[in-house]
DNA sequence: GAAGATATGTTATAATATATCAACCCAAAA
DNA sequence: TTTTGGGTTGATATATTATAACATATCTTC
């Protein structure tokens, strides 16, 4: 496991980064990142945090976006379908992914005290190779684990 | 990885020795696996599939136990915090588990098609280690790999 | 310019889960 | 014996998360 995000890093650079990426992506693959889902995937790069769907919907709806529920859920599905995003099931919360573009099998490590959401990943070889052997296909992986992330252990 | 759960087995047999098992259990740790629990239990041990907290409700109520959701979800609240039953989080929903009184780190195999849930297990080791390795805490994990299984693959 | 695919606007409602407070039960302390 | 405290239950209300359904709009391409 590598890449576990607790670090520090220059945040309006990876917001920038991370929206280049999206934009460059969806251009090549044809797909739409529409004023909507390109502020839904802005929002969370800059809160940098598991939000839920009705606190984005807060922030569309001040800025006039939209004000609906679908309008938020239609815009995470497409960011999640397609890689931007990630769903926390354990918080029913949504992340921006912090590997745009790598074909991954993400990791979550969820701190209960401060409820911040670390990305990581691991090598999916290992369990497609053990899951194959009983003939289950792997589409989809959600790993989540919970506990306490190194600045709350210090400070418990 | 062992133990993928898609075999036959002896259901009644199987849901007799887990209910003893909890009994057990219970008495040893002075739990009180009073008759709405007990019950709760018994209904997913003879489902045998992971269920909604709605349908499980609605098994209490045409028995007369309860009609109201805090009914269900405490019972699940104790099934869950004492290991015999798990929470499938991508479908929230809820399962007995396959290796009650073993301290394990469940892995849940989903059939996106027939919704067949599997319980298998991962030794913590690694996972534990490298987390370790970066200062996180592990206190619980959630597993979840989606995909097909050895039945839907082949009928597909 | 008509057809088809994709996206949006809007209303309503479904599905999942928890807060709160009173009542009850039982065991153990005073 | 009475009291006290923890755990459990009953019951009402409400919070939170998510989707159905259908009309409208936009864009492409045939």
């Amino acid at each position: 496991m590598h890449d576990l995000g607790f670090a520090q890093h220059d945040h309006a650079a990876c917001v920038a980064t991370a929206l280049s990426t999206a934009e460059a992506t969806c251009a090549a693959q044809k797909l739409q990142l529409t004023p909507t889902r390109r502020r839904v995937l802005e929002i969370l790069l800059e809160e940098h945090r598991a939000m839920g769907a009705y606190d984005i919907l807060a922030v569309l709806s001040s800025e006039g976006i939209g004000s609906q529920p679908p309008v938020v859920y239609r815009a995470l599905d497409f960011l999640v379908s397609n890689g931007f995003a990630h769903k926390i099931e354990k918080r029913n919360a949504y992340l921006a992914c912090a590997h745009p573009g790598e074909d991954h099998s993400p990791v979550f490590l969820i701190c209960r005290a401060c409820d911040t959401v670390a990305e990581a990943t691991l090598p999916m070889a290992d369990l497609r190779r053990a899951a194959d052997e009983t003939g289950f296909l792997i589409e989809t992986t959600v790993i989540e684990i919970e506990g306490l992330c190194p600045d709350c252990r210090k400070a418990a």
